[in-house]
RNA sequence: GACCCCUUCGUCUAGCCUGGUCCAGGACAUCAGGUUUUCAUCCUGAAAACACGGGUUCGAAUCCCGUAGGGGUCGCCA
């Protein structure tokens, strides 16, 4: 590869692999950006290469820095570490205050596009001059309505540059002076394009299909680079030698190869990988979110809810938007989980990172055996892109959560405590008393690791652990059916069973179990017969871990009082 | 609509390049049994696919052509 002048820069990376993941910063990191990422990463990885970290906010509406700290973050949870880019806050907590743009690493900045003007200014100049790009005075509207009419009229749109190229200089000139906002396109050169895609083979778009596209906004949209010419200008000062990239991006393709040669620069390879849907086919996309949400809301009848102003939510209702907010809002008073499609929907959700990882990598690509599970370590060892597919792929939920539930069951006890203190930390503030008690929390987290398929079951199924025994909810039919059928027959040893426990001591897993089966034994039962209306009385359920367990970790105290309380409510929850 | 890409069990896929060992293998899901004090696991078994049509060949999931279906793109969004 030739070495690419651009700016003072002068890039050579002789042989080595340098690929990018160019994030917009617009929202958090989607599933299949995180693929996307992991391909190029693995990649780089795989060929002793480099993995460069490269922020695209051209768009600067729609760029924030909470979104590019977000993907940042986003990213490091899964493990996926960069050679070249911004620098994340070493702070466990991504803190927006402490996010400095300017700090970075590698040699190759800066890696946010809006810093990097001066390079496209250049790139431009020398388009300009040499005749491959010109200004276009023609206008949005102008260009809409030439697109409507000839979609009325059943032929192809394609724009037409005869009048800008026509256009003598002192035109130009005059109507540039005069303020009239233009843009500058890309002069195609006059011939087909042959992209020798990677994963594809060699694709052939014709010459006609082909339009001299606009490489720079009018004043009337800031004025900056589009994507595209920021893309190419980026990856050439960046030395990119491969592209690695969705399949949704190959149309554009012919457009960056005919840039870099323009450029006078050798392209990078490309690669398309294919794209991911929802099971039911459908595009994986934010709306995703907002439709269960609106779907759930119907169904309950919502009208309202709280912290989302009454107009919006209508709005939202009679599908005029799909702000997530109000999904999120939804979701919390109806306590759904809404469709996950960020990587910080599956962490929430309590995933781990290489499971999901793992999962994601299996989606276009495959080991070549019957190899199924791995971890990033045997990615890197054995990725290849000759094993990149071409057909799309469905995200399968099912089968990710298969892949969690072997995962988990593969930690240790501390690795597990460790991981599940941290997502409650996170995302459920009501164990932060239950995680600060050091033991208790270690008997909590061992009676579920294994029985938890995510880190966020226990969060869920443990509540019950965390909350006043007054507030405790006795869910009717586990009521009626454990402890009122049969003439109450499960209610009724609840007060030997008090006064049993209450006399017991000491209050450890081992002798309660005993203490239990000696109970059942007593009086003829089975073990279950008493351990499930204890079960009821103590979590308000049929379901907890272990009832000697659970006790435990509830403490005696708690363990009397809800057995008390469940005595003094049942009986009056029957039909 | 035009251009481009794709097509093996419900889903993800192996096999395809280098035709026979494939009446097609694995995983998830499903169904049927079993283990377990609830739950979650776990074990055993079953059902389940080469889109269709033509051609090449002694022989095709594998090579070629066509048809159908799916997807992507057609923005001063990335």
């Amino acid at each position: 590869m030739k070495p690419c002048t651009i700016g003072r820069m002068t890039v050579e990376r002789h042989r080595e692999i340098v690929t990018r993941f160019a994030p917009s910063p617009t929202g958090h990191l989607h599933v299949g950006g995180a693929r996307t990422a992991l391909f190029n990463w693995a990649f780089a990885r795989k060929r002793g290469g480099t993995f460069v970290l490269r922020i695209e906010d051209t768009d600067v509406a729609r760029s924030s820095v909470q979104s590019t700290l977000g993907i940042l973050e986003d990213m490091r949870w899964l493990g996926l570490d960069w050679d070249e880019g911004p620098s994340l806050p070493s702070a466990r907590d991504a803190d927006e205050s402490l996010f400095d743009p300017e700090t970075q690493k590698g040699e190759h900045g800066p890696y946010f596009q809006s810093e990097r003007g001066h390079l496209y200014r250049e790139a431009l100049d020398r388009l300009l001059e040499s005749g491959r790009a010109y200004k276009c005075f023609k206008t949005a509207e102008e260009l809409d309505a030439l697109r409507k009419k000839a979609r009325a009229e059943g032929k192809a749109y394609q724009y037409d540059p005869t009048d800008a190229l026509s256009m003598s200089r002192q035109e130009v000139a005059r109507r540039e002076a005069a303020g009239e906002p233009f843009v500058i396109r890309f002069r195609m050169p006059d011939r087909d394009i042959v992209v020798d895609d990677l994963i594809l083979g060699q694709v052939r778009i014709k010459r006609n299909e082909l339009e001299d596209f606009v490489i720079v906004k009018s004043s009337r949209a800031g004025g900056g680079p589009t994507f595209h010419f920021a893309n190419v200008v980026d990856d050439a000062a960046m030395g990119i030698t491969h592209v690695l990239r969705a399949q949704e991006h190959l149309m554009n393709t012919p457009k960056h190869v005919a840039l870099f040669e323009a450029l006078d620069i050798a392209p990078p390879r490309y690669a398309h990988m294919p794209l991911i849907f929802n099971s039911d086919g459908s595009k994986m996309s934010k709306r995703d979110k907002a439709k269960a949400a609106r779907a759930a809301a119907r169904q309950a009848g919502l009208k309202e809810v709280p912290g989302i102003d009454q107009p919006l939510f209508d709005e939202f209702m009679a599908k005029k938007n799909d702000d997530l907010l109000v999904a999120a809002a939804i979701a919390a008073k109806l306590e759904l989980t809404l469709p996950e499609i960020d990587v910080f929907d599956f962490r929430r959700s309590g995933y781990l990172p290489w499971t999901l990882l793992n999962y994601l990598s299996l989606l276009g690509w495959s080991p070549g055996n019957d190899i199924e599970r791995f971890g990033l370590d045997f990615l890197v060892e054995h990725f290849d892109l000759s094993r990149v597919g071409k057909a799309n792929a469905r995200f399968d939920r099912a089968k990710l959560l298969a892949f969690n539930t072997d995962a988990i069951a593969e930690l240790d006890a501390a690795t597990f405590q460790r991981m599940l203190s941290e997502h409650l930390r996170a995302f459920h503030p009501e164990y932060d008393q239950l995680r600060g008690e050091v033991e208790r929390f270690a008997l909590f987290a061992e009676s579920y690791r294994p029985r938890s398929r995510t880190l966020e079951e226990p969060a869920i199924n443990g509540r019950f652990f965390v909350i006043e025994d007054s507030a405790l909810v006795y869910d009717a039919k586990a009521v009626r059916k454990v402890l009122l059928k049969y003439d109450g027959r499960g209610l009724a040893l609840l007060g030997p069973l008090h006064d049993a426990l209450a006399a017991h001591e000491p209050w450890e897993a081992d002798s309660l179990e005993k203490a239990i089966a000696d109970f059942a034994a007593d009086r003829g039962v089975n073990l279950g017969d008493v351990a499930q209306p204890l079960r009821v009385a103590v979590s308000g359920g049929t379901v907890s871990p272990p009832i000697n367990h659970t006790l435990v970790i509830l403490g005696k105290g708690s363990t009397l009082a809800r057995i008390k309380l469940a005595m003094d409510r049942a009986p009056a929850m029957g039909e």
